[in-house]
DNA sequence: ATCACATATTGGCATTTCGCGATATGACGA
DNA sequence: TCGTCATATCGCGAAATGCCAATATGTGAT
């Protein structure tokens, strides 16, 4: 079960579309150009994703880190490089937090 | 489905504890002081409401108007007041969305 | 060590949200 | 019609959010 500061943090991050956005994208990481199936298990980086939300890049790199503090993704450091995936265990848990309290 | 502006309301104001508190307290009407059963259907009027949550009227008021707004409560006026209930229809609406959408 | 590059953090300003008291609206009873 | 009660709406200052440009941090290559 979710805690209530971790519903909190959840549904800031949520209410937000760019921040939204972002989540559903990752759920296809080949969507993006030049991803390469090898790095599908890692994730995107930031400034892929920042071309794509047509943000700046700090913008982009605070909502990716509100979308992880929220648990909703993971992020990996390779190189200069941070890749960003979805915590799929952590949503689906969420999703049943949802069911469960509402 | 849910379109992006209505999900941006249920986000909005699944976002502050008070009103989510306010949606799970609708589930158990029954739970509130004075509640007779022949209301149950109807709902629970804004000061009972504004009694659990420790708000003032103007504030419980207007939550309840958010919450409304974005689908989750429905409002009815009978006499002086206005007895609010969960829209649970809707709630399952959205619960399917966000298993479809996250 | 130094440079270039990807990302993170900071400082700022405009907009929105929070919660309140004051006031307006609407419904009932006398 | 007048007074009262329940609820809705308005206007406010304080706090949080949105998004940015500028700067700092960290990493790999030269």
């Amino acid at each position: 079960m979710f805690s209530e500061t971790e519903l909190l943090a959840v549904f800031r991050a949520l209410s937000n579309p760019a921040r939204r956005q972002m989540l559903v994208w990752l759920k296809d990481p080949m969507s993006f150009p030049g991803q390469e199936p090898a790095d599908v298990e890692i994730g995107v980086c930031v400034s892929d994703i920042q071309q794509r939300a047509g943000l700046g890049q700090s913008t982009t790199s605070q909502y990716l880190a509100i979308l992880r503090q929220a648990g909703l993704v993971v992020a990996t450091r390779r190189g200069k490089w941070t890749y960003y995936r979805r915590d799929e265990a952590n949503i689906a848990r969420l999703l049943e937090t949802l069911r469960d309290v509402f």
